[in-house]
DNA sequence: ACGCGGCCCTGGATGC
DNA sequence: TGCATCCAGGGCCGCG
């Protein structure tokens, strides 16, 4: 599913298409997301405006005048703008120049809630958020080495949650910690802060080249404007097990690590 | 209390 | 061709 580089996309892609727009109605399908509004509540968004999009962490936010949209792609979420009906579409928004926005998900992981801003402010799910590598000048290495200090789970896993850093995922974790020599099994209260300063390098970076190149289309991500990501033609060891490593040409390792398949370069990245 | 595994879903790839 | 199995970019919940 889209990462922060992905969910930066999506935002910058559609912003343009509906800031300034009125909302004259949604609806909402017969299957849920894992969260969905009442009906009652969809209704209060009638009539706004759309004034921004915002990213926070992986989550998207339209910021309407009295409400905010909270939306979450889960793994295989996107928004487009009208056309054909397709399968699995789930939130239709009718905006004040006749165009659908529509949002579509096959496998439902996805998020969909109307907050008012007091709500937005107490939500659990957005104020347990860690530093935003891309946002955030509070993100560095010197944050990233004190966080990791009592941490007694693989240094994969420890950048993945998003409690200590937000939009790093399965995909960027890897390739993070390729960039920066570090092993992903290791314990990321055994990093040293030499590590720790280069991790957060490396997570920058890559977060940062995804972005530009319109993130990764493994399967079924897409822009706003439906094209496809790029990044993927420049993954260096994600889905390359078994391939050679670009730096040393060693072969490409990948093993399942806290439940999420990993690949690393076993020259490169020693314990 | 923390870390992990299972689970929520559908579809595509692979194997028999 | 058909069916079974496994795997996928995320995050929540319950267990030990």
């Amino acid at each position: 599913m889209p990462e922060l580089p992905e969910v930066e996309t999506v935002r910058r892609g559609l912003e343009p298409l509906i800031r300034g727009r009125a909302i004259k109605s949604i609806r909402l399908g017969p299957q849920k997301l894992r969260v969905f509004p009442s009906s009652q509540r969809v209704a209060k968004i009638k009539d706004q405006a759309i004034l921004a999009v915002h990213r926070k962490a992986k989550y998207l936010l339209f910021e309407l005048e009295e409400f905010f949209l909270l939306s979450h792609l889960g793994m295989t979420g996107s928004w487009r703008m009208g056309g054909e009906q397709r399968k699995h579409d789930h939130i239709w928004l009718s905006l004040d120049n006749g165009q659908i926005l529509i949002y579509n998900d096959a496998r439902r992981f996805g998020m969909f809630d109307v907050l008012s801003k007091n709500q937005l402010r107490n939500d659990k799910r957005l104020s347990h958020l860690g530093a935003d590598p891309v946002l955030d000048s509070q993100f560095n290495g010197d944050q990233l080495f004190s966080l990791s200090r009592n941490k007694n789970t693989r240094v994969k896993s420890f950048i993945m949650n998003q409690e200590w850093v937000v939009g790093v995922g399965n995909i960027y974790a890897s390739e993070a910690l390729f960039l920066a020599g570090i092993h992903p099994m290791q314990i990321a209260s055994a990093l040293t802060r030499k590590q720790a300063q280069l991790l957060a390098r490396a997570i920058k970076q890559v977060l940062h080249e995804a972005i530009f190149f319109g993130g990764t289309t493994i399967s079924d991500f897409k822009q706003a404007g439906g094209s496809e990501g790029y990044f993927q033609n420049l993954l260096l060891v994600y889905g390359r097990d078994k391939e050679v490593c670009v730096v040393c040409g060693s072969m490409i390792k990948s093993q399942a690590i806290v439940g999420r398949n990993s690949f690393w370069c076993p020259q490169c990245q020693q314990l």
